[in-house]
DNA sequence: GTCTATAATTCGATAGAC
DNA sequence: GTCTATCGAATTATAGAC
């Protein structure tokens, strides 16, 4: 591996059409955004944007690669689990915009196939997976469903709709507030 | 107020054109459905849109007048007001789709403000207002503002995203999967 | 009340000069 | 690699004939 080889022009090209588009699909979503706005974004000329990446759509695919980059919860004691899930989805969501791929996928599955797609996928492989180690096989799929909808529902409201007192809360009353309902899905007892 | 007064032709456009707008609203959004795809839904002329409603924007918040008719909570007994609310929610989002206005604005307040906006209104004046009798005031809005996370988040992830499971279970599995939940969100203790 | 025709934008994408 | 210029399609909205 070579170490920290300088950026050619070209790259450095890329690397903005890239995080003016995460920004713009962010903001807007998949429908919402447009080749030309995006490419104002980034200072350089719309053509750019199609010569770099082909395609709006392909630009979106390439925007959106995204590792949730979850931890390991069997090093996690069982008591935390639900609190570090919590805590690790909203420092994501807290930080930078461009690294915020899953808010932006959000706002745009909402419309476009393609990125509903995406966050299916996103959730099988990775949230699913997750948790497979740390519980019931039975139940794995019943509890990362209730995982999602419970993690995706507190995104959707405090940073898409931004209702009032979840979009207000700080982050610290966010996570006390929603860990115990985690909790309860990683691991406690589900109704039969 | 005259009983059943027979409807005139205008009347009858009007209202052609407002179950088409709520399909269309519903399965694309907003900025996914065009003045033109929704009149030819309703086999008119796209002029007449605009002529009935003058824009686009208009329509919109036309179609989107929304009563969720949420049940007194002070009438159930206080350990099934979370179960209650939860079928009342799966019931009307299983039901036709012109009357499920919920999902409709939930695909469009993503990428509109406007629809975002109408959310916010339908929160406050509603789902806050069902609490206010049964809970105590200091801890109203925190409630509220749960029920509305895990009620939109379950709404997003069946029936927009359609994450498997939570699509596919049944309407039985999905109130038994959820009632605890909410139950706790209505009456349960939360974290100080 | 309903239609045709069209104005005025905006979109994604391409061609070709430099 | 970057730009100008532009095509072709789609959009909302309007004007005016019937």
């Amino acid at each position: 591996m070579a170490a920290q080889t300088p950026m050619r022009k070209g790259d450095r090209t890329r690397a903005a059409i890239l995080t003016a588009a995460r920004d713009a699909f962010h903001e807007f979503g998949f429908g919402g955004s447009s080749v030309r706005g995006i490419a104002a974004r980034a200072n350089i000329d719309p053509s750019m944007v199609i010569r770099y990446f082909g395609s709006k759509r392909e630009l979106f695919i390439a925007a959106v690669r995204i590792d949730l980059d979850l931890p390991d919860l069997r090093l996690i004691p069982t008591s935390r689990r639900g609190q570090v899930l919590v805590e690790h989805f909203v420092s994501r969501w807290e930080g930078e915009r461009s690294d915020d791929v899953l808010v932006m996928l959000l706002r745009s599955a909402t419309t476009s196939e393609d990125a509903a797609d995406r966050l299916r996928e996103v959730f099988a492989r990775q949230v699913v997976e997750v948790l497979r180690p740390v519980v019931d096989q039975s139940e794995l799929k019943r509890r990362s469903a209730l995982i999602a909808s419970q993690l995706l529902g507190l995104a959707l409201t405090r940073y898409i709709l931004r209702l009032p007192v979840v979009a207000e809360q700080s982050t610290t009353h966010v996570i006390r507030d929603f860990s115990p309902t985690i909790q309860r899905y990683v691991e406690g007892t589900l109704p039969s």
